[in-house]
Formats: structure tokens, C-alpha cells, sequence
DNA sequence: CGAGCACTTGAAAGATTTCAAGTCCAGTGG
DNA sequence: CCACTGGACTTGAAATCTTTCAAGTGCTCG
């Protein structure tokens, strides 16, 4: 179940540092987790590599350096759930107790940071903003999931892909407003989103004959009319 | 959106304090959580009366001491989502930030406990053993959310009821082996688990059907197969 | 340039929802 | 104490949305 460990052929892109949009969700300085940063080491990780399995135990806390990383659960007879889409700067593995319970894999050859989470708890121990900084992400991470609820229990499809479209748009950087470049597959928004890979294309093809995004080489999004998007995702607010 | 306020009748079920089954999940002396007892007070509620509304202001935290309280998100035309039912011991409103962003309602006449934010930010301060209490909850409560994303986006109508039976079967009180009592309606069984309440009832007329569970008066369960349950809670369709 | 895989598209099948009656039960008033 | 009534629940049939099955199509990489 563990990370396969195939040598790494260490060519993965450039690493930005502090990566673009790390600002946007962390103050760079006075966060708490700049603590972190001495304890921490690089770890490159291939595209579809597992960084840990379903019930691994938990030795290590993670943020993403660059690339994008997925947190899945599994059934036995494999249909799959993605709990979440980490980006640059975003952590995570931090709210395990004794084992994960899912698994976390690159959706591309990426760059993580690995802090001992016995180090973290200690350093968690001494620094109350630190201690601060970590729960309040973690209550972050509810609320999200809380959200995903709704969305999984109580919306059609064409709304799950119009929040899927608008939340990703929104993490992106600022920069490309409205492009959104998607690094998972249609397999990835599936098991985000509940889904089938059939209905995530019929739903995009439908959004892209309405004229409300555009699509080129099949990963790069555009949205046209963001109006009509979020009329779609109707309730959220954000 | 917020508390109605009709007067309050003040006829409520006796308070057991302890509750029957907070040494369950919460070790009685030294959690850190005895600090929040003196500056809680007891707030009695009737059925349906909403405790806060989705977007008040964070103001309180809850405990549970009897009854039991759900919380929900609302849809502009009324899609409905349950997020959690409360049983006494359990609490809730912690992780709000400065407005909840669910509201919570009770099931039947209850009693909770109230504690202001502000004090409990100032105890959270200066009590170690209480901040990592109740970050424990808070990712206790992520976990949860991440099996009931599983749930909702990948499980059929029996495997959720399946679940969702199991699951209030272990919450209850130890002594009534295999009786649930179930304080909600269907409707809302139905928003917890993203079904409609003709799928709950149908679900659990196949059920009693198989000879898998007895149901007395419409809200009294009894589990007479569990192994069934658990085969169908996590396994293929039929 | 070709092979393989990811994605798209169409048609049929299903599971759940919707619509529409029934049935049962609790609480009320006679 | 019992019939009555309204709301909650159950049940059936039709409708619908999504999935499943089955081909295509077209990138992407060797």
C-alpha cells in the first residue's frame, strides 16, 4: 500500500520559492509556520506516485512545494473517493491521528516538504501560534469538506462541474483570470466530484457548446462567462 | 434566520449530568475540557427550535448535555444537507470563524450547554491540555467528514443506510444492544445521507423485509443482522 | 508515423427521484 | 374512551438523471 520507490529521475520543473500563490492563503511571515521550515525536507515525488497509502502510519506532515497532489480513499471493490486537490503552498497529512486514512498521490511530478510530525508536535508544543496556525487550518479543511457535503448530497451534475470550475479558477493564480490549466484527469474530477468520467465530458462538452467556457487541448479551461457559471453553482457563496 | 424565541415552556426531560455515554468519547477528568465548565450556561431548546442560524455570527459553542441537535446547510429553493447529529456529550460550533456557516437546529426538546467564544479563545490561550483537546475534535470531525464524503459521492441508497444504521448503533448508549432509538425524521436521515425520504423508507421496508432489521413505532430499530449490515456497508451493489 | 491511452459521444440500462395515492399513528376534541 | 384529523411515513408507477456499455476520436509519446 506504501509509496512505490522507483528511482527518481530528478528533472521535475523548476522550483518556485515562495511558490506564486502561497501569499494568498499564508501571510508570508509572521504565520507560524515559518517555524517548520528548519525541520522540513524536500521530497520529489513522480506523477501518480503514492506519497502514502490508506492507513500508512502517519510519520510525516506535508506542505506542497510545487505540483498537485491528491488525497484519495478507497473501497475494496475500487470505486474512489478524492478528498482533496492540494496546490503550491497548501498543506497536508497534519490532521491524521495515529494512521492516514487516505491515500496521497502526485498528479504530477511535483515537490513536497516532509516535517516529522514528532517534531511538529513538539514544535507545536512551544509555539502557540504555531498550535494556532495548524487549527485553524484544520477547521478550514471542515468547513471546505462541509461544503463538499452539500455539493456531493445534494447537487446535479452540471452544478458540481460549475463549483469544480469556479473553486479551481479561484485557487489559480490571479494572474490568468479565467484559465484555468487542470493538471488532473477526467478520472481525478470524477472521484472529486461523484461522479462518472462520462458525465464530467458530456457536462463540460455541454458548458462549451453553451459558449460559457472554452476548452483547448483538453486541460486548459477558459471561462467565458463566469456569471453563468456561478448562476449554475447557484448556493455556495465565496 | 437566527433563534426564534418563542417563551420556553421549561418542561424538559431531567438533566442527567454526566451523560450516559460522554465517558465515551470524551474521558471524564483530565481532558481540558473541565476549564470550559465554569463559564458555560445552560441553554434548554424546544423541537425545531434553531439554536443559530446559517451566517449568524459566531458568538457561542455548544455542548450537547440531552436531546440531540442537528446541524445543516441550506440551498436557496431548500436543498438541505445534515451534517452532523449531536448526541449528548458532543460538541459543536467550535470550528465556526466568525460566522457559522451551518445552522443548527434540535431534533427534539433539548438541553445544551452555551460557552462564549471570547472566553473560550482566552482559555484556549492559556490552557495546553484544552487547545489540544479541542484540536483533537476538530480532526476527529474532518475524519468524519472525509467517510461521509466517501458516502455521498460513491455509496448506493442500502450501503448508506446500511452505514448510517451501524453507525447510530455504536453511538447509542452501550446497554441497548442492537436498539436504535432514532430521534430524527426521515426527512432527515434522508438530507444526512444526500436520499429523498421515499428512498429511506423503501430502503428500510427491503431491509425489515430480509429479516435484517425490526422496526417498532417507526423510529425504534432493532439490528438483527448485523453481519448483513456490515456486508452491505462496504461491499459492491447487490 | 503508429500505438496506446485519455477523452468524447451515443444508446441502453438502472438507480433514484418525482408524483400520487394510500396507511398509520399521535394528539385532539367530543 | 373513542372517533377524528393532520402530519409523517409507506407504497406504487412514471419520469429523470446518471451510469453503464460500446464505439469512436484525437492527443501524446515513443
Amino acid at each position: 500500500m506504501s509509496g512505490n520507490t522507483q528511482p527518481f529521475a530528478a528533472h521535475l520543473q523548476p522550483v518556485r520559492w515562495p511558490p506564486p500563490h502561497v501569499s494568498q492563503s499564508l501571510p508570508p511571515s509572521p504565520t507560524g509556520l515559518d517555524l517548520l521550515e528548519d525541520i522540513g525536507t524536500l521530497l520529489p515525488v513522480h506523477r501518480d506516485q503514492e506519497i502514502y497509502g490508506q492507513d500508512d502510519p502517519a510519520e510525516y506532515c506535508y506542505q506542497v512545494i510545487s505540483g498537485c497532489i491528491r488525497t484519495v480513499k478507497l473501497m475494496a471493490d475500487g470505486r474512489r473517493q478524492v478528498s482533496e486537490f492540494l496546490l503550491p503552498g497548501e498543506l497536508f497529512g497534519f490532521d491524521a491521528l495515529d494512521r492516514h486514512d487516505f491515500a496521497a498521490e502526485a498528479l504530477e511530478d511535483s515537490l513536497v516538504k516532509r516535517y516529522p510530525r514528532r517534531a511538529v508536535e513538539a514544535l507545536t508544543e512551544r509555539s502557540m501560534p504555531l498550535s494556532h496556525k495548524l487549527f485553524h487550518l484544520t477547521t478550514a479543511k471542515l468547513r471546505q469538506a462541509q461544503d463538499r457535503m452539500l455539493l456531493l448530497g445534494r447537487m446535479t451534475a452540471s452544478e458540481r462541474i460549475s463549483c469544480f470550475l469556479l473553486q479551481m479558477s479561484d485557487r489559480a493564480p490571479a494572474a490568468a483570470q479565467g484559465k484555468i490549466e487542470l493538471a488532473m484527469s477526467r478520472r481525478d474530477i470524477a472521484d472529486y466530484l461523484g461522479l462518472t468520467i462520462e458525465t464530467v465530458s458530456r457536462t463540460l462538452t455541454m458548458l462549451r457548446r453553451d459558449g460559457t467556457i472554452r476548452m483547448f487541448k483538453r486541460s486548459r479551461i477558459e471561462i467565458r462567462d463566469r456569471a453563468a457559471l456561478e448562476a449554475l453553482a447557484s448556493e455556495p457563496r465565496h
